[in-house]
DNA sequence: GCTAAATTTGAGCAATCACTCAAACGTGAC
DNA sequence: GTCACGTTTGAGTGATTGCTCAAATTTAGC
């Protein structure tokens, strides 16, 4: 009885998170979205509102990936701790040339944005506790499995390793050479490694 | 023999400075900076040439004036090592209240822009590096003076040592809860003094 | 007081911004 | 085939963007 619509909304979706994860808020224009998403402007406001809500279903996107991926690859592991550890490892070992190789969309858009541009930082905020939740959760899970002491500070020692993440985040949007990103990324996990209580 | 300028530049140039420190180069306009500066939009243009290049002017004053009030910190104190852990440590002090409580500059200039907007990224990324040279020399100094192992790797720690600052910094602009934010900067500190070669 | 040079002034430029809406279009029910 | 409904269309909205330039203004030398 209606006409369908032409395009997918979660490519379309999609495409909005990889423009914004790039040119940031301001610097993405209603006409860079049209070309990327492929639709006109009547088409983007009758699916999305505003520039500012797109924005934010992209950023939720983004969120709902990033947080998925990272489960997945947590959980997976036998050791808690080791999985946290190789998190950080194999992401100082991102490809030069990978889109991925960039800053977190988080941080950019927490950086990028003020109070003028509505709750777009508040979203911003609200994800990265919510990923600092996710890691505490899994330093709980290795203080349980026995590989940490048991007066561990999981909050605290969750908040200085999304700090590490966003650091070496920063530094492959820099564009520092491979083996020095390694090394940080090494670095960086050895440094939760060696938490674990030793068997004696 | 001429009309002597109503401004002074270095206070113009410091207004430029905060202004876009605070809402970043696309989300500051030209209306902006003439409040800011108080001047009218030929003046700025006479006096600065575009809005880049008064953007690059003020990210040099920002790169100045942080990197000798930084110098004069380190080259104070009597161990090298100790006056890089307590320049954390104080940072992680800084008040809930005070406008320095923010990320750094040229972390969300280097996030905030792309290549389209001229050489400003390429300003950041030299200045970080001059940063990070000025934080090896440092270790350098702390080796030398026998605080550190003679096979230190000194680049390689200046690199985890500037890391720990962009990321403590995005964690104030971010607004963690004063004791969260010291706890976090004591937790950076002691990595970087527990490398001191112990006295036997 | 006059002149010349350096500076400020601010209305206004073309371009772009986010956004709108009347019209055209596709679709399934009947 | 016709109709009603949902959707796309894209020229066009007023506002704002970065920026310009002829005119006004301030100085110092003579």
């Amino acid at each position: 009885m209606t006409r369908a619509r032409p395009y997918d909304r979660e490519a379309a979706l999609d495409a909005a998170m990889t423009l914004f994860w790039a040119k940031g808020y301001h610097a993405t224009s209603l006409k860079d979205l049209e070309s990327a998403l492929n639709m006109k402007p009547g088409s983007i406001y009758a699916a999305f509102s505003s520039k500012e809500s797109l924005f934010r279903a992209a950023l939720e996107k983004y969120f709902t990936t990033m947080n998925t991926t990272m489960s997945t690859e947590l959980n997976g592991a036998e050791s808690a701790l080791g999985a946290l550890a190789d998190y950080i490892r194999i992401m100082g070992r991102t490809a030069a040339d990978d889109p991925h190789r960039s800053a977190c969309m988080l941080i950019k858009t927490l950086l990028g944005v003020t109070s003028a541009d509505g709750i777009i930082a508040d979203d911003a905020r609200q994800y990265l506790d919510q990923m600092l939740a996710a890691f505490e959760a899994q330093f709980e899970r290795s203080k349980n499995l026995g590989e940490l002491p048991a007066d561990t500070d999981c909050h605290r020692l969750a908040r200085r390793y999304q700090a590490s993440i966003s650091a070496l985040k920063i530094e492959m949007h820099r564009g520092t050479k491979p083996n020095e990103l390694a090394a940080l990324a090494d670095d960086m996990a050895s440094e939760f490694e060696a938490l674990r209580v030793k068997p004696n």
